[in-house]
DNA sequence: CTAAAATTTGACAGGATTAGTAGGGTATCG
DNA sequence: CGATACCCTACTAATCCTGTCAAATTTTAG
């Protein structure tokens, strides 16, 4: 798992599609306006929210996006699962990239430390230790993050009057 | 903020240097060595730790960092915060990329989506309140966990002999 | 006292991965 | 048909990570 930039953009795509819920589907495009990020890298993370089943689409005119399910039941962590969490790092038994050579040791053999499976057990046994500790809490904390707290957030933030009606579908 | 592997490499050093604590300065290749990553990046984490007070250097022959601050003051937030926060991205007041052109849109307006000046504001709303959600829980669960909790979680998993002896400095 | 070795520090080049862009294809509705 | 909008693939730009070299600094050896 990691976190970047596509999981707030992504994030922000579905409270702009609860606000709107009910209302019929909307575009990529309008949604990129509204939230003034690039339509085609927008439409990228759409599809794989659709292929997770989070969203539907309809294709024409008067097409577009829907939310597929009740939001209280999406929630953070699964929304970083799937547009961040493809790559190898953080993926509990990743040691980090192997280097295949090393400067400062020298020819001379030192003392400490020990041979190189010891080594790589060690450095193992630290690497899993993090991560496990970081991950639980992690996915543990965004886990309780849903969409409608979000859109709860925005309401709060804006004072009641949003342009959208707060309908939730289903 | 960001979150990455870079923190992990760093509160993996850490973690190493936590255990060696008291036992004289540790050189980066060695905790190179041991984590099994590349040197210089790690030399490159090292000294934005040191620039913020988390560890000491020393030059010359039997040099190496060392811990500055009590394992239990030491919290993976402020690893994150350091190593991982320099970024553009997650900067609250962040909206993402501006695209500078757009595409389906057409040369026809739309009725729906108001003057650029209210979906500005729209936008930031929304960006804001995801923002401050995710990053307030993020960095308070983060904020409670401390080195001290990762050196234990190692030995825990180690099952008591770790090779170095469990000491802490100060 | 001088020279060599060990180590941090800094800079830079190059590959791997990720962020974002561009444009064409395809289904659907009027 | 033709416009709207999803769908797909390839491409460029930026960032991350690694590898390497050289300079600065301190300790140890001779």
């Amino acid at each position: 798992m990691k976190l970047s930039t596509r999981s707030t953009y992504g994030m922000r795509a579905l409270v702009e599609l609860a606000l709107t819920s009910g209302r019929g589907p909307v575009s990529a495009a309008l949604i990129a306006k509204r939230q003034n990020l690039s339509v085609a890298y927008l439409e990228q993370l759409l599809h794989r929210l659709k292929r997770q089943g989070l969203v539907s689409s309809f294709r024409g005119p008067q097409g577009g996006y829907v939310l597929a399910k009740d939001p209280r039941q999406i929630t953070m962590a699964e929304v970083v699962r799937i547009l961040d969490g493809t790559n190898s790092a953080w993926n509990g038994a990743d040691l980090g990239a192997v280097p295949k050579d090393r400067r400062g040791s020298g020819p001379r053999a030192r003392a400490r430390e020990g041979s190189a499976k010891e080594v790589h057990r060690h450095a193992q046994r630290i690497a899993r230790a993090v991560w496990r500790c970081v991950h639980e809490r992690l996915t543990q904390s965004l886990s309780a993050v849903t969409l409608q707290d979000l859109c709860e957030e925005v309401r709060a933030e804006a004072g009641e009057p949003l342009d959208h009606r707060y309908v939730f579908h289903i």
